[in-house]
DNA sequence: TGTACATCAGTGAACGCGCGTTCACTGATGTAC
DNA sequence: TGTACATCAGTGAACGCGCGTTCACTGATGTAC
């Protein structure tokens, strides 16, 4: 007991001199931390390489530590994917945000969509690996409702379609962008060059025969 | 090696009576059977649950085994995605078959792409984790050559672009069935009526502008 | 037709590995008095 | 303002597990003579 009084000591005296040392045991924001760990992992290796150990090593803490915030490996991921699903919404919400043509919104979204796809692969492929996220979590629930509820929109807007159902134009305007966005992910589409989503984007449109 | 003759001619007798105790140690198809097995487990558990071990096992046969016939698990599963590809060309190529009208080959191809995917989830989940598979495999790349070309081909036959290149409508049309196929195979649409498949199918013509 | 031998497809025990999870524990924090 | 104590966030060693792969081997097959 007094050797370990005494250690506590010196790192107190330690801390007034190099600040960083402090706060060791209590991490302060371990749970912000194991998910910009678990965020790397999965932009480094993909989800296959993905594990809470990884993670929580990543994170300068012990194998058990995580279980406190995430309970599970499958809590971490659903965490990191809601972020995901919130990050998107704000993309397609600043995307459309200054235009009143409703073509012109629908396409600015799908723009984003395929944007946010690409400059951030490691959730957009989480996101719908749902075998390994906890799809009862309600957080989860309501990021993904909300990101959706936005192109859903977009695409009643151009449609004669009642605003309750998702109408069939909405839908292949989502299969659209959603079947791109995947394919170039896949690396199916080798090098595409931009004007050829751009090509595909004029199309979105079309997809709404009421509006022709 | 006196017992073992013995036991050899027991075999032998036993051989006229019952005729599947033959040929235990030689398999007679082992590759064929371990594709099967894959096939069964990544239907059963997907990708997550799939390994060269278990495979083996319900092959009835060692681990070491797979090993002389496909090296490691990546050329396994890069055999079922083969084969996965060489039935998907098959099941376009029935679709449109007796179809002379471009619009109608284009439609029937779209739902028989879609079909395929709702009918084989694990080949074509699959076929498009190419992390997980050997994308220098010459059979891998000609089977997946070969089903593109017959989708590409009919969005070909209905725009004016050049054949050569793949066209925006090609794309477009590819990307619609694709991403449906996707979502309705992670869940995002839940339990969407099949005339909302026939909806967004009706969309596909409209994505070809030369045509209307 | 028979025999020797090379080749190949399989065995099964063993290896080291990283994983998720459990366990009894301990250090820090915040709250009640 | 000080003290006691409950609560919570973390430790780190240990567990059992299934995995891919290696290893020396053996049984069956096919071919040359």
């Amino acid at each position: 007991m007094g050797k370990k009084l005494d250690s506590v000591k010196i790192n107190l005296n330690s801390e007034k001199i190099e600040a960083p040392a402090r706060g060791n045991y209590h991490h302060g924001d371990l749970r912000g931390a194991l998910i910009n760990a678990a965020e790397d992992i999965l932009a480094e290796r993909g989800v296959e390489g993905f594990s809470l150990r990884e993670a929580a090593r990543r994170a300068g803490v012990s194998p058990a530590a995580p279980a406190h915030h995430f309970g599970d490996a499958r809590g971490l991921l659903t965490a990191v994917a809601t972020r995901g699903f919130e990050r998107l919404e704000t993309a397609l919400t600043e995307a459309q945000q200054e235009l009143r043509d409703p073509r012109a919104r629908l396409r600015a979204q799908g723009h984003a969509y395929v944007r946010f796809a690409t400059a951030n692969p490691a959730h957009f492929n989480l996101m719908w690996r749902r075998a390994l996220l906890d799809n009862d979590d309600a957080h989860l629930q309501e990021a993904g409702r909300a990101a959706f509820a936005l192109l859903d929109e977009a695409a009643a807007d151009l449609s004669a379609a009642p605003k309750n159902a998702p109408s069939p134009g909405a839908l292949a305007a989502w299969s659209i962008v959603h079947g791109y966005a995947r394919l170039i992910l896949d690396g199916a589409l080798g090098d595409a060059p931009p004007e050829l989503l751009d090509q595909v984007l004029d199309r979105l449109t079309l997809l709404q025969p009421h509006s022709a």
